[in-house]
DNA sequence: TTACACATATGTAAATATCATATAGTATAA
DNA sequence: TTATACTATATGATATTTACATATGTGTAA
């Protein structure tokens, strides 16, 4: 049982992708440098992705362990300064297997559904 | 690194689905009842998934445990007795909620592909 | 000077997945 | 009759990932 809102699932993001946001951190940093704070906004307006911050911060930092990344302070006169993040040539290889890797998934969750239309056809998806 | 392929990845499922095997599980219980040694055929035949025997058993308990499933021995002549699952009228229910959840990771994954190709035109997925 | 938005970070626990191993019944070939 | 393989279910230990809570500090505006 969920805790959060209390339905049968017992994890509250049942059928969620393992570690999504990394190629959607990669895909947006690909675009343009930025830093956690930002992204955090960007992956729920662009990603759809509500991700924890706490969460957000470790995985940014265990993206540069992994050489996909790299980071430097960048000064903020209007705040805290920021830990600016740049894609590497090697994170934007990690993106396209990753997308790849997802391009099998969907097809699994299709194959999925189609048995699914098949033994309930009056259902909707 | 994954330590079974030696790849990039930190496990070697990258961008798969959380309890999958779930879903799949219910889905061909509804066409038959069946058990968990045949399940684990039939997942990597019909729904491309490859279960791990442990998780496949402990998986199909857990099932019970939240009332899914039920199970009872049935008599094998030639070889161990089977514990045979069927699925209850709560199993489908959650097999109906599982599919439109999967429906809204699918738009996810969807939206990911597109803004790829935007910013890789010349990439294949 | 208090409150709030911005910004990064860690501690801890829970849920899941992976890998290895245990146990036992039946069949069959040497 | 022994060894081997296949069928069948199950658990122990560990690793990985996610979730939730909390700490800490900067700048701005009321």
């Amino acid at each position: 049982m969920c805790k959060t809102c209390g339905c049968s699932f017992r994890s509250r993001n049942f059928g969620g992708i393992e570690r999504f946001v990394e190629p959607c951190i990669l895909l947006l940093l690909s675009k343009n440098p930025s830093h956690g704070y930002s992204l955090m906004d960007d992956l729920e307006k662009h990603c759809g992705e509500k991700v924890d911050v706490g969460n957000l911060y470790r995985t940014l930092r265990r993206m540069e362990m992994d050489g996909w990344v790299e980071s430097d302070w960048s000064k903020n006169e209007s705040g805290p300064d920021r830990r600016t993040y740049t894609v590497t040539e090697d994170g934007l290889e990690f993106l396209k297997s990753a997308v790849s890797s997802l391009s099998r998934t969907d097809k699994t969750i299709h194959r999925l559904f189609d048995r699914f239309k098949e033994t309930f056809p009056s259902e909707q998806l």
